[in-house]
DNA sequence: ATGATAAAGGCGAACGTTCGCCTTAAAAGA
DNA sequence: TCTTTTAAGGCGAACGTTCGCCTTTATCAT
């Protein structure tokens, strides 16, 4: 009901003690005869006090503020991922008293500036990153500075960082399990460029499981490009072209976009897609199971991801050395009509 | 380099001059001799000082942030609009000064409380509301409290709020031309339940056009429902096994989850979708463009919304009326294979 | 009665800014 | 020469907390 802001001040005057009392009191810092404390709860009920963040953060030397960036998806891309993985950062964070601050992302040089930036203002305690590879920058410059993270994917395997990551390779390594048993043996990969790490561990399940069963993995049969929905098909197209004693029963795409792209090569060429041409793709998207027939795809748990992330961040944060600095969660295969 | 906090004491110091010198002169409120100047400006690159942000919003009064929540979708629902959103949101405000908080959605009467508590705890200037209909108490409560904030969409026509909102029923006027255009004439519609004020904006668009163009608009051909792949699949084959002379020859639905809901009850019946019966969605989905055949949909200018939304909101939180405090944002209608 | 102990709460200081007003010395006007 | 103006910068205070230490009064054991 009142306009104006309301401070410990005002609610000391109300209950009749000193302010610094009552800031005591409610931190439950302080004993206090009974009625006293009464009268403080009244004052807070009925002036409706609430803390003020800045203040306190400021008496702190700190910002309770995690800091979130994001590479925005090319236009026709989709960041499925980021509803689910914000959402449980921001839920979680808040369960422990944080908050999560999303910022631009920059490119290039300009993307160190930015955390660099933000941690000189004061304006955050942690980072959690994501679209993280190889040589990421951002981890080199922020074991340098020793200032607390968490990565959401893995980087160089020399550097000692905490992070959270969704296991790509068992993902795939089930997922070609199961084409296996499903009598497949001509099966193919859609793979990413060799720079990047998601592309290669996925990619490695894939020769994991095929060399389980004793099955050569063909050359021939591990492509590699873009992720996008045009090389998929450009690549499946190819693989179909391949005489028919060689072409492949099965495809494997390291994501679903590539998958779909797949989908559309495999009907361009006639085929009867989970019949003539086994596909399964990667990351669940949640149009996977309304194309036709649905499309078979690995599901990563990336609210789990996300819980996980602040929880490890937050305990770097405050200094408790958390019981795991590195989690790998594990995906689960969804089987549809497409494999 | 340094690894402890640089302030303004550190600096002055170093430049031989008191604190709030450096403070002013920073802020270019003063002015001093060259060399001063110079050896200020020495002395923040050399120590890389950075204004503590925490310490200027306290002194400030405010929190130089803007409060955003979003529904959280269902899983097998994409959130395609919130990478777009939120990432111009942010773009925007970093450019004005501010950054976005994002804090979790809550239902029902926790909700209002929420921002209550936000409010009073002055963590945020203002708020940035999604997900907005009829009622909504959000608004209510935000206009009672006189506190800043920019609907992202429309609500009850009475209340005097600065929005900003795609006009839907443009959009699907729209796609519903384009249809008679093509010949078509019964032409139905999948909409949404009457308490959804977008769904009645976008329904409207197909009213007036069918109106304009003299064709009686049979009620038979509104059907409406929750905008779900089973509700719109059930709709479409509902509408399918009606009567030859009256089955419909094209179907626009009020997102794109429905139309690829109605493509597949259009290939149960063993229609070719574009030929036997075109289709349009709206929302242009990412994945709009990859099904089979590619969706024709309504492509709505997010990015641009939520750059509208901050531009609004800071005009409002720093006291500057705005030139339009309603923004109404044209939809445009991607055609594709499926009409 | 007397000193020790505990309970209840007051008080000053500090976090890092910004803001308004004051001081000093040099330059300009008469 | 004396007063007035201007330039350059100093200084105290305040924003709303939390923290540590101090004071007062009542309680207890001796």
């Amino acid at each position: 009901m009142t306009a104006t802001k309301v401070t410990l001040k005002d609610v000391a005057a109300r209950a009749g003690v000193s302010y610094q009392t009552v800031s005591k009191v409610l931190n439950g810092e302080m004993q206090v005869a009974p009625e006293t404390m009464e009268r403080i709860q009244a004052a807070v009920r009925e002036l409706g006090y609430r803390p003020n963040r800045i203040a306190r953060n400021m008496r702190a030397g700190r910002s309770f503020m995690i800091g979130y960036s994001w590479t925005q998806t090319e236009p026709g891309q989709v960041n499925h991922i980021l509803d689910q993985f914000l959402s449980s950062m921001v839920r979680e964070a808040g369960v422990v008293g944080y908050y999560v601050l999303p910022f631009p992302f920059q490119e290039g040089k300009a993307q160190v500036e930015t955390y660099r930036d933000l941690i000189k203002s004061g304006n955050v305690d942690g980072f959690v990153l994501s679209s993280v590879n190889y040589h990421d920058p951002r981890i080199q410059f922020l074991l340098k500075q020793q200032f607390p993270f968490v990565a959401f994917g893995r980087s160089n395997p020399e550097w000692d960082f905490a992070w959270v990551d969704i296991d790509g390779a068992a993902g795939t390594r089930q997922a070609v399990e199961y084409l296996i048993g499903r009598g497949h043996r001509r099966i193919a990969i859609l793979a990413w460029p060799e720079d990047s790490r998601v592309g290669n561990d996925r990619l490695q399940g894939y020769l994991d499981a095929m060399q389980a069963d004793q099955l050569a993995t063909e050359p021939g049969y591990i492509l590699r490009g873009e992720g996008t929905f045009e090389v998929g098909r450009a690549m499946t197209l190819h693989l179909l072209d391949l005489p028919a004693d060689r072409r492949p029963t099965a495809i494997m795409a390291l994501n679903d976009t590539m998958a779909i792209g797949a989908m559309a090569a495999a009907r361009e060429r006639g085929l009867t897609i989970g019949t003539d041409l086994a596909i399964i793709g990667f990351d669940d998207a949640p149009m996977a199971q309304y194309l036709f027939p649905p499309l078979s795809s690995v599901r990563q748990p990336i609210a789990e991801a996300g819980r996980k992330c602040v929880e490890l961040l937050v305990a770097l944060v405050e200094g408790r050395e958390p019981q795991q600095r590195q989690v790998l969660l594990q995906p689960s295969l969804i089987i549809r009509a497409s494999s």
